[in-house]
RNA sequence: AGGCGUGUAGCUCAGUGGGAGAGCACUACCCUGACACGGUAGUGGUCAAGAGUUCAAAUCUCUUCACGCCUACCA
């Protein structure tokens, strides 16, 4: 018989096999979804990547984990579709862009509105697909034929529909509020687009002198140079060091003008000297104070960050310059009282890390508070469940909390507000169709508001607008809501709480059942990948080097609930290793599947491999229990070890005497056990690893396979005629044999080639008719010559024998002339100490009156068997020691 | 300032009331007819510190320390 046989490859070669694999699987629309077909709905729709983007970490731990719940419930009969997709990501691509056109030496100004877009459009025709085909790398089984962009025409329909039916309920708003404005992007962002970062300012002590003889007031701030748009001084009314009733005017610095004091609780007393400069349009707190104490607003920064003429001489600086320039004259003019450093916080733009300028603008908001209401009671009745769970608790917090939502962007990428304003009578027109005239006045042509909509506007829609919304589509009746959103912790706030919420008006529903939130990639030291730091590392790289499925598997097996996951180049190295263990079982497994004639007659299963489909079964069960319960670390795990340590390092061991023996009829039997189990082992590993285990399931002769794709296969059930304890607890006394030989052999540096002749002696009928069974295997696995068994309760052990004491009887290795006695000696001292320690523990605990009285009897009973167990050993241990004490004695 | 999380073997982490675990790394020996990308055996831990609850604590409670992250209106 041929054992390398000439039809399978020496080693898996994941650059070739995983494009084959991969559209073999699309040449069998393996992943498209019928809404028609049978079976309960299972549903994802994937987090959109930015259609510009590539594929980093973030990704490649998303699509893992949903591909292998895809792969899972579609093996499990599940009608399962994965909507894939991408992201139009406004500003980032709106930057990109321009960037790119800056090299061209054109700018988006210097083309206009519509040729800026055609240009926008032409760079997502060129690399929009790109990170579509990284996304395939990975072996994401997405139907591709329902792939969708957010501004697809029918998405768009949905952002139009939402957006105006939002406004007629007056849900969205327009107004003039503090934004927070990013002078470099050009354009309002959201609260949560704000970040925070600290940086070391100085805090300016600032008299502001009272008018016709009144006291003089000192403010301290960081932003001196805002002190144009300040129209009043702030101070607590129960602080004592000001007075508490009365009115106060002092005059601003560098100015003719005159501003009040005002007296508000928003001010703290401990902070610099208890007063606040009003800066109402330049900083939402101080907005808020104006509102309540009707000041007026006096804008002193504009859009591109520079002074406005409300600045005087100052007009046109830049905020850093001005700040130096207004702390060197009121210096000059006495009314600079002291600096301070200051470490505190400021803002800064997600995108650029540019300083955001708060600014008093015009801007569309989204009414939250009524919307998040809802979304918050859909967590707490439980028709969406957080996995991990803790974050529910998060989620409360910032619903509660929630502020209105700046939708609107001034960029021209993105849906464009439908939203138009009649230049004669004022009337705003917010319509499903585009207006040629005001309906109120009759005037032509009203004009549309330039912006468009925050990304995430679109984003929020996505589980509805993906399955045809507006239109009442088969797909929106069949699959909404969706079963699971798997996506990272960092936007449960940019996009499943907006999706809760819009999802629940719009739909009337929620969006998904489960929201299962995974770690963030970091790199091995666990710091966030960035490029600044050169600490990234590409997915794509690591695919080449190690191939997707070790990649995956890494990913997997690291999936838990910690909120960090690292990778590192070693560990997906070593998964590879693992494939290559797995490749290399199958050879020996398709080596003796050669000409297999299924109806050849077999013997019934042996005791192999009654225990190896046992322990295939049980590792059934676990995988299914991980996976559905999102523990794919879990899952990753158990069909690790089932692989690694028990079918190879134990089965293909034990199979391997009956398979090259005489016996026709039992080689027959281990032959139809190879390929019964392996094949059940693939499936359970293909979740995970599914291109080499649909190659190898390829290469499976007969009844497995079927022709048909491992990936459309059922996934193994457990099978309660498969569950065999006894074969399970007798391949123990097997392995139990073996390994204290393996163990007396490996602490005395018998050299692998001495035969050694072990005895066993046992009390159990069992064990000693099993051993005695497969004695020819039992020698092979321990390099022995013979082995006996007794019963014989006055066997003693030999002299110069290492011992083993199991539950179930002892096992001698004789090891004459071989064994070192000192280290005999040494290694005897140490388990005998260890036996001692733990048998005073278990003794003091069954006297203990409190723990017999109160622990469960299975407890008190398993510690009694362990203390007996444990007693019997050290007594053994204390015969050899005797023995060797008396022979290293004659040695002297 | 509040909230959340983490602290277990050299490293990365699992374990959440009853005998301290895995992978990697390390040590020794071995190319044994699938695999040296391998095999067999082994070393290694006051479960951050302290107190409490309990018959019993890595696990529950409290305090402290260290390190993260998130949110917030101290200019």
């Amino acid at each position: 018989m041929s054992q390398s046989p000439e039809h399978i490859e020496k080693s898996f070669d994941h650059l070739v096999a995983e494009g084959r694999i991969y559209k073999l699987w699309e040449a069998q629309d393996a992943f498209r979804a019928d809404p028609d077909g049978p079976g309960e709905p299972f549903v994802i729709v994937i987090p959109p990547p930015n259609v510009t983007g590539s594929l980093h970490m973030g990704h490649a731990l998303d699509v893992t984990l949903q591909d292998i719940l895809v792969r899972y419930h579609r093996m499990m009969g599940f009608n399962t579709l994965w909507v894939p997709g991408t992201d139009h990501a406004g500003i980032a691509t709106q930057a990109v862009v321009e960037r790119y056109l800056e090299g061209q030496g054109t700018s988006r100004l210097k083309l206009g509105r519509e040729a800026f877009l055609e240009r926008v459009w032409q760079w997502k025709e060129e690399f929009g697909g790109r990170i579509i085909g990284q996304l395939k790398r990975l072996g994401a089984s997405c139907d591709w034929s329902r792939e969708r962009f957010t501004m697809d025409p029918g998405l768009s329909r949905a952002v139009r529909e939402v957006f105006v039916s939002l406004y007629e309920e007056g849900l969205i708003y327009r107004g003039d509020y503090v934004v927070n404005w990013c002078p470099r992007c050009h354009t309002a962002i959201s609260d949560i687009e704000v970040e925070h970062e600290e940086r070391d300012d100085l805090l300016y002590h600032i008299r502001y002198d009272g008018v016709d003889g009144g006291r003089s007031l000192t403010v301290a701030t960081t932003r001196p140079e805002t002190l144009f748009g300040d129209v009043a001084v702030a101070i607590n009314p129960s602080d004592p060091r000001y007075p508490k009733e009365g009115e106060l005017r002092v005059r601003l610095p560098l100015t003719d003008r005159v501003i009040p004091l005002v007296r508000d609780p928003y001010v703290d007393l401990e902070f610099g000297t208890g007063a606040l400069k009003v800066t109402p349009a330049h900083d939402i707190n101080d907005f808020n104070i104006a509102l309540r104490h009707g000041l007026p607003m006096v804008e002193c920064i504009d859009k591109d960050g520079l002074l406005t003429e409300a600045a005087g001489p100052y007009r046109g600086l830049g905020v850093d310059e001005a700040r130096v320039r207004v702390a060197q004259d009121l210096g000059a003019q006495g009314l600079l009282e002291k600096t301070e450093p200051l470490r505190h916080k400021v803002g800064v733009c997600y995108r650029c890390r540019t300083v955001i300028e708060p600014l008093l603008s015009l801007q569309w908001f989204v009414r939250t508070k009524g919307l998040a209401e809802a979304a918050s009671g859909s967590v707490r009745d439980g028709r969406v469940a957080f996995v991990p769970k803790t974050w529910e608790r998060t989620f409360f917090d910032w619903m509660g909390n929630i502020r209105d939502w700046c939708i609107s962007r001034q960029l021209w990428w993105g849906h464009r507000i439908p939203a138009w304003y009649c230049h004669s009578c004022g009337k705003t027109i917010v319509s499903r169709e585009d207006p040629d005239k005001c309906p109120d006045c009759g005037a032509d042509a009203p004009e549309r508001d330039p912006d468009v909509l925050d990304t995430w506007f679109s984003s929020a829609l996505w589980p509805f607008s993906t399955l045809g919304f507006p239109e009442k589509t088969k797909e929106l009746g069949r699959y909404y809501p969706t079963t699971v959103l798997v996506t990272g912790f960092d936007i449960i706030f940019f996009w499943v709480a907006r999706m809760m919420m819009m999802g629940l008006k719009v739909m009337g529903d929620v969006p998904f059942r489960t929201v299962c939130l995974h770690p963030l990639v970091r790199d091995a030291q666990g710091r966030k990948m960035s490029k600044s730091k050169g600490n990234v590392i590409d997915p794509l790289s690591i695919i080449d080097r190690h191939g997707s499925d070790p990649f995956r598997f890494a990913l997997a097996s690291q999936a838990g609930s910690a909120r960090d996951l690292k990778i590192s180049d070693e560990r997906v190295a070593g998964y590879s290793r693992f494939v290559n263990k797995l490749w290399n079982a199958a050879r020996f497994t398709l080596s003796h599947l050669e000409n297999l004639d299924p109806g050849s007659p077999a013997s019934a299963p042996g005791l192999p491999g009654r225990w190896i489909r046992s322990r295939a079964n049980g590792c059934a069960r676990e995988v299914a229990e991980a996976i559905s319960g999102f523990h794919f670390d879990r899952a990753a795990d158990s069909v690790y070890h089932f692989i690694r340590d028990e079918f190879c390092d134990w089965f293909l061991e034990l199979a391997k005497p009956l398979l090259y023996g005489e016996d026709k009829a039992q080689a027959q039997s281990a032959r139809m056990d190879l390929l019964k189990v392996f094949g059940k082992t693939l499936a359970l590993l293909h979740p995970v690893m599914p291109f080499v285990t649909e190659e190898l399931w390829g290469k499976l002769p007969g009844a497995p396979g079927n022709g048909r794709l491992l990936m459309l296969s059922p996934f193994p059930v457990f099978e309660p005629s498969e569950h065999d304890p006894d074969a399970e607890r007798d391949i123990g006394f097997l392995m139990d044999t073996v390994r204290a030989v393996r163990q007396a052999r490996g602490d005395f540096g018998v050299p692998p080639g001495a035969k050694v002749s072990p005895v066993v002696a046992t009390a159990d009928p069992l064990a000693k008719g099993l051993i005695e069974a497969h004695a020819p295997l039992l020698l092979k696995l321990m390099g022995a010559q013979k082995l006996d068994v007794t019963d014989d309760p006055a066997a003693v052990k030999p002299g110069d024998a290492a011992e083993a004491i199991l539950p179930w009887g002892k096992v001698w290795t004789p090891l004459s002339g071989q064994i070192d006695l000192k280290q005999e000696k040494a290694r005897l001292d140490k388990e005998g100490d260890k036996l001692s320690k733990d048998i005073a523990a278990a003794e003091a605990k069954l006297s203990n009156q409190g723990y017999l009285s109160k622990a469960p009897a299975d407890v008190v009973e398993e510690t009694r068997d362990r203390l007996a167990a444990m007693r019997a050993r050290l007594e053994g241990v204390r015969h050899s020691q005797g023995l060797v004490a008396r022979v290293l004695g004659d040695m002297g």
